[in-house]
DNA sequence: GTCTATAAATAGATAGAC
DNA sequence: GTCTATCTATTTATAGAC
């Protein structure tokens, strides 16, 4: 007597989280590359081996999954920098690690820089409410970082907007520019497709640590 | 005897250099808003006051209009920053001028900034070769300026591309950023929308040259 | 959960009248 | 030079079979 299976039907389900994560990969490339509106969810699927139809089962729309790839991004970004806010460290190494932050998150993400370019570019026009949360986790942490050190005598104050853009912009566009700076190597200018990522941390620990200590006049 | 127009026909000619600057202008706006995905050539004539096939009578296409505002900006950067390069002026001067020609256009162009990001985002794909050329004479130029500064011992020798970073890509998320700012303040950070061009400009002037001065451990 | 087929809207581009 | 009308391709999104 063959076991006829109850319950509910298993079918060829490939495992549905894994699905997820697959669409949700081709779709962070695919935004990265092309933009929102450049996207298509046609290309997304089949990058992913998968079914248009698969995306709007999966998530909601094309918008929704934009949001979700985007409230990713600046999560990442603001976990592992209020991480570093948190930690016992002196303020001078919390700098130095909230420049690594992005560094390593960017590193270990390649569309992060690309698809937060094209968020500036938008003027924020795809963020939600937590999102925008995570952005101000972001900013506060590295203000507490600032504050901390200005306590402690070590650092002179500075606004934190601009302490951070002079991180976040410079590494991100090191990160988004490595084929323009290729093409420009080609073209005879030198110096620019060489560098390395450690280069480009340790130059901008150097220059946000030399001006919050106050050793630029 | 009603006299008979000869020559070439005038008809409505509404003037084509001034039509041609409607399109461009409506274009560079939309543009700036989507990105060249995202933009509409229907909604640029709209825009415009003009009728969608009059892009393709001015322009060949819309990828040839974009290529042609991309190539202004980047031209009227280089203009501005070559003109920089080769005054009379010192080489400390000099850097805080070519630090002030990216805001003095980015001011006079509001889309320039959005477009400067989505195109680096895009990895220079609608970059033709005398754009190229135009980025890389703006490279060149910073290159000039600090190597004078090296030369007459006044600086102390960085990369200009780390030089270059750290001054175009926070000045130009200053202007590409308003919106975001606005609505993070709103959320509850403070100091991010009140900051003014000339504190932004000073700012990196100063992290700059202190950079090159060598007042940077 | 995953697929095929298709609806419905919108895109870029061109032909041809004026 | 400027317009209307239209062609064709592509898009997001959904219905329904399995």
């Amino acid at each position: 007597m063959k076991r006829i299976r109850s319950g509910r039907p298993r079918a060829r389900v490939r495992d549905a989280a894994a699905t997820r994560q697959r669409l949700f990969a081709a779709a962070a490339a695919e935004f990265a590359a092309r933009g929102f509106a450049g996207a298509s969810v046609d290309r997304i699927a089949a990058h992913a081996g998968l079914n248009k139809a698969m995306i709007y089962y999966h998530f909601k729309s094309k918008a929704a999954l934009y949001r979700e790839i985007i409230r990713d991004m600046f999560e990442a970004f603001g976990r592992r920098v209020s991480g570093v806010a948190a930690s016992a460290a002196t303020p001078a190494d919390k700098i130095r690690e909230y420049v690594d932050a992005f560094a390593i998150e960017a590193a270990a993400h390649p569309h992060f820089p690309p698809i937060w370019f094209r968020e500036v570019a938008e003027g924020g026009a795809h963020l939600d409410d937590a999102t925008v949360a995570d952005m101000a986790l972001i900013l506060r942490s590295l203000t507490a970082i600032i504050d901390e050190g200005v306590e402690k005598k070590q650092f002179s104050p500075v606004n934190p907007l601009l302490v951070h853009a002079g991180i976040v912009a410079p590494v991100l566009l090191y990160f988004a520019t490595a084929g323009i700076r290729a093409r420009l190597e080609r073209t005879g200018v030198r110096r620019v497709a060489g560098i390395d990522r450690a280069q480009v941390v340790a130059h901008v620990q150097r220059v946000t640590l030399g001006l919050l200590e106050g050793r630029i006049a």
